[in-house]
RNA sequence: GCGAGAGUGGCGGAACUGGCAGACGCGCGAGACUUAGGAUCUCGUGGGCAACCGUGGGGGUUCAAGUCCCCCCUCUCGCACCA
């Protein structure tokens, strides 16, 4: 035990600032006093900072991690200093497939990689001084954590919101794994990139598309950007229209059909079906059946990218059947084309070829009618698709007793779909982009599900509540399969010869034994106690983040996943930081979860994260994203080696703004050096010892101003995330006490207290060195004087016409007769004698004569 | 193509509701202290000899525009046949 005395006496150095002795003293201070420890009953007021927990990967920290990290333990610092009750944790994003795909390769076992990985992201962060409450760390990978991440797939089964299908899912070969739509990218997968293809699964899917209008509808509670904030509208991509019936001509059924412009239904001149939808094989007739079976066929053998290729002729085919167009009777012939897809509104359409660019296109190469029902384009040229221009046309029924004839397009839609309504002939309809969550893997590293198949129950059965934590069984077998395919610019290969890049591999569980030798995925029905098999299936790794801030609230907890007392004291997240590569995948995920939770009880708010800042991303000095191939990575542990934590911190700070993207420099690290030394030589002495230039004396009223504009403009900057400009004012006050040969303790004490945030080792050290206790994290932030915050003199630029050509000096109380009198003066040769036509005066800013 | 954001010195970036463009830092230049300086300190530093010109380009509003309006260009990010 490191006794505390000697946390006040200075450490004695001989050259100036050294950044290494400093650092680990007060780390090593931080971690016997533990004074960032978030108390859960306190009548403070509570503040939730947290960052986007890492995945800790086997190359440590990044100056990118860096940046967010130095921001949120910033105002972590500041807020504890104003009084706040402050929760700022951490935690590890450890389930996942870089783990595994390394320990397919060298046969480690990914616990022990990431057991590693988690050792050494803890010493890096503990190095920059980050001010986590460690005791609160957990890793998704703790069966104690993990066991709650099953626990609330429990509550999703029971409410329906988890469950089977044989659905269409991304299957990347090279990876051995389904993958979610978000984690596609282009059509390759978004780790690694390889080849996806599209096929049939049995697989677990969360039913997200039931929360789609609340997920879109409660963006309006959060402050988060706005980038991000349209990236899941987007997402989402609610559109509201109208569902109409189109009943088949000499048969029964009818195909019903989503659009959007129901106002446009008098121009639909023929219909389309998705290839897959089920009436194709109802509506075709015989004369047709091969022509369509061919189409089919063709649209089956394409692969989504390409089915999905830009400025491609439309193509299709015609079924030979028809349809009645429910407003005035005529038929319209079916056809059955790839660019309506089955996955979206009901995989059929109306076709309005003189307003929808899709339809026109397609028009215009099988010469099917294009009929104009909205006056204001040139429909010949181009399908003319505006709302709020151009007048409905030929829109009326054959009696005359509805018309829409003469409205604006906006002003038909509702009219039209309230009428549709009333005649049973279609209803107001809400769709949404968004799609069912595939959430199962096919791998080892994840949460196994808590779930059982049983044959006699002939469905999947829950674990019982007591039956969790399920651990994941140990294995030395990680691969996916044996032969899995490789990727070669001419395609997929196996590593034994051909491959079938369609085969379903078992997943890894499926072939874990137990030390008796029997398989791990052979159990009894929890049910009826028959014999049943365990879901072998894996969680993705989105799973364990979708919740973990709710555990840090109360991470020991072994009765319930969270205190309900300790969750309404702490939640919301109030400042969430991390990388806008998660504006949909996790964030939408998260929101997700937490609205179930919510809906079961466990929460009491709507969302889970108030305010949300994207970091940007840190190029390299060469402006060029940082990469290993371009051997332009900036190591954190080097820059500190050389110039210490708290300077990188700064300097992580100083580039520029936190959400802009902007490159490293080593310089610029350098320059925040010489400012920190700058402080240090302040107020210490050659001799390391406090230097006679701080005195007690009043400090003069320019100097007491100058603290109080700092104090100010710290104090602002911080609480809107501009440290970069907190920085830069802490850099005037030292500039200007530098020049003073005398500087009163009243100006530098509070100063150290305005650096403590962004360099805390120097603040200490420099905080024992003028004598006071430790810590300095824990003394109260200085108050501005407004009146102190305005100098007694002011400058006025002085304009004629517009243009600079002189200043005065006045009394900050100067009436506007001085001003003038004075400024008038100053630019006679300007004014030539003449009266000036006009003079602006804008109160202590500016005057300007015009003349 | 659609949507969002952004273009300011040699570089990173400042500039509240329209009111001194270029804070602060880097770099560069000069000087001081020095045996020495890649340490430190001081001063200077948008362009132009000047009148003047300068915030991606072109119009406009205004006494006054980086900031507001219209048109255009470039870059970054996201979405991409979503009916």
């Amino acid at each position: 035990m490191l006794e505390s005395s000697r946390f006040l006496k200075p450490t004695f150095m001989s050259k100036g600032y050294d950044h290494h002795a400093i650092e680990a003293k007060w780390q090593a201070y931080w971690e016997v006093h533990r004074p960032f420890r978030a108390v859960d009953d306190s009548s403070k007021p509570k503040f939730y900072c947290l960052d986007m927990f890492p995945y800790p990967s086997g190359s440590g920290l990044h100056v990118g991690h860096l940046e967010g990290y130095t921001a949120t333990d910033i105002v972590s610092r500041y807020k504890r200093m104003r009084g706040f009750n402050v929760l700022h944790p951490m935690g590890w994003d450890a389930f996942g497939l870089p783990a595994e795909q390394y320990a397919v390769k060298t046969g480690i076992h990914p616990a022990i990689t990431t057991a590693q990985n988690i050792a050494t992201f803890k010493r890096q962060m503990k190095r920059v001084g980050l001010s986590y409450d460690w005791d609160r760390e957990f890793s998704t990978t703790d069966p104690d954590y993990y066991r709650w991440t099953q626990w609330i797939f429990l509550k999703l089964f029971e409410r329906g919101l988890a469950y089977v299908a044989e659905v269409p899912v991304n299957w990347c070969p090279a990876l051995g794994t389904v993958l979610a739509n978000e984690e596609i990218v282009d059509g390759k997968s978004e780790l690694g990139g390889f080849d996806v293809v599209r096929k049939p699964m049995r697989q677990w899917v969360l039913k997200i598309t039931a929360y789609a209008d609340r997920l879109l509808e409660d963006l309006k509670l959060v402050e988060w950007p706005a980038s991000t904030l349209e990236m899941q509208k987007n997402w989402i991509g609610q559109s509201i229209g109208a569902e109409v019936e189109f009943a088949l001509v000499n048969q029964k059924g009818t195909i019903r059909v989503f659009t959007t412009r129901p106002d446009t239904l008098f121009g639909a001149t023929y219909m389309v079906l998705a290839p897959e939808h089920p009436l194709v094989d109802v509506v075709t007739t015989i004369g047709q059946k091969t022509a369509v079976s061919v189409y089919r066929d063709a649209t089956a053998r394409k692969s989504d990218l390409q089915r999905q290729e830009l400025e491609k002729e439309k193509t299709g085919a015609f079924t030979g059947g028809y349809a009645v167009n429910p407003v005035n009777g005529e038929r319209l012939p079916i056809w059955i084309a790839d660019y309506v897809l089955m996955s979206y509104g009901t995989g059929a359409i109306m076709a309005v070829p003189a307003h929808d660019e899709r339809d026109w296109a397609f028009a215009r190469h099988y010469q099917l009618p294009i009929r104009e029902v909205i006056t204001g384009g040139k429909v010949d040229e181009a399908a003319f698709t505006d709302t709020e221009r151009g007048t409905v046309v030929n829109s009326a029924t054959a009696d005359g007793a509805f018309s829409i004839n003469g409205l604006k397009p906006s002003e038909a839609i509702p009219k039209i779909t309230e009428w549709l309504a009333k005649q049973r002939k279609g209803t107001k309809a809400v769709n949404y982009k968004l799609r069912d969550w595939l959430f199962a893997r096919q791998r080892y590293w994840g949460e196994p599900f808590p779930i059982v198949h049983c044959p006699e129950c002939d469905k999947p059965v829950p674990l019982s509540e007591s039956a969790l934590p399920l651990v994941l069984p140990e294995t030395k077998d990680f691969k996916p399969d044996i032969d899995v395919p490789q990727q070669t610019d001419s395609g997929y290969r196996g590593t034994t010869g051909t491959i079938d890049v369609m085969k379903v591999f078992e997943a890894p569980l499926a072939r874990v034994r137990k030390t008796d030798g029997s398989l791990w995925r052979e159990t009894s029905c929890p049910k009826c106690g028959a014999s049943a098999e365990r879901e072998t299936n894996t969680m993705p790794q989105w799973a364990g983040s979708c919740w973990y801030y709710l555990r840090f609230i109360d991470p020991k907890n072994s009765k319930q996943l969270v205190d309900p007392a300790k969750e309404r004291y702490w939640m919301p997240v109030d400042l969430y930081i991390g990388g806008s590569e998660h504006a949909v995948l996790h964030l939408l995920y998260a929101r997700f979860w937490h609205k179930v939770l919510f809906d079961i009880g466990v929460v009491s708010t709507a969302e889970p994260f108030r305010k949300l800042v994207h970091q940007g991303i840190v190029l390299g000095e060469d402006n060029q994203k940082m990469s290993k191939s371009r051997g332009n990575v900036v190591n954190p542990d080097e820059m500190m080696d050389q110039f210490g934590a708290d300077a990188v911190r700064l300097y992580e700070m100083f580039m520029g703004p936190l959400e802009a993207m902007k490159p490293w420099s080593t310089r610029g690290v350098e320059g925040i050096t010489r400012f920190l030394e700058r402080v240090w030589r302040l107020m210490v002495n050659e001799e390391g010892r406090l230097s006679s230039a701080v005195v007690s004396a009043t400090p003069s009223l320019d100097h007491q101003r100058l603290l109080h504009q700092t104090i100010k403009k710290v104090t602002e900057d911080v609480e809107v995330h501009r440290f970069n400009t907190a920085i830069s004012q802490m850099m005037v006050f030292t500039n200007e006490m530098t020049k003073a040969e005398q500087r009163a303790r009243a100006l530098i004490e509070p100063f150290v207290l305005l650096l403590a945030p962004f360099a805390p080792h120097l603040a200490e050290e420099l905080w024992a060195i003028l004598g006071r206790r430790p810590s300095v994290s824990q003394q109260p932030w200085p108050i501005f004087d407004p009146a102190l915050t305005v100098s007694e003199r002011m400058t006025i630029p002085v304009q004629v016409n517009g243009k600079l050509r002189s200043k005065i000096e006045v009394e900050h109380e100067a009436t506007r007769d001085l001003v003038e009198r004075l400024s008038r003066e100053q630019i006679a040769e300007w004014l030539q004698g003449k009266e000036p036509k006009k003079v602006i005066y804008v109160e202590k800013k500016l005057i300007n004569f015009v003349v």
